[in-house]
DNA sequence: GCCTTGACAATTC
DNA sequence: AGAATTGCCAAGG
């Protein structure tokens, strides 16, 4: 398992309607700071819901027409935004807050 | 093995 | 508030 795997396995876990920002990833996939192998990882990740990763405080870090489709689709899932960014406080993704299915 | 590339993040001026 | 600076880590040439 390439370590930008561990990155796409965590993007690819962000469910519908969520968002989350690239240290969060990386931090997720155990690279604490390192919000930059996040995007290397979108780059090689096939089929990956890269709309729903975002940059710092919820702002869209593609520019141009990249930049709006990213948020179509996020506002297509759900996602509110204020002014040009996610409302984090209502759409950031917490696996930490994932409660464990079946339990005993 | 060194240098470059990346859709970043946090700090500072 | 916006621009500049530094740190971060892995993969490819």
């Amino acid at each position: 398992m390439s370590k930008l795997a561990e990155l796409q396995r965590v993007i690819a876990g962000i469910p519908r309607g969520k968002v989350i920002t690239y240290g969060q990833v990386a931090a997720i996939a155990g690279f604490p700071g390192a919000a930059r192998l996040t995007v290397r990882a979108l780059y090689r990740g096939a089929g990956l819901p890269w709309h729903r990763v975002v940059a710092a405080g919820g702002r869209i870090a593609l520019t141009g027409q990249e930049g709006q489709e990213q948020r179509l689709r996020l506002s297509m899932e759900g996602v509110t935004f204020r002014g040009d960014r996610v409302r984090m406080d209502r759409h950031a993704w917490n696996p930490k807050v994932r409660k464990q299915r079946r339990g005993s």
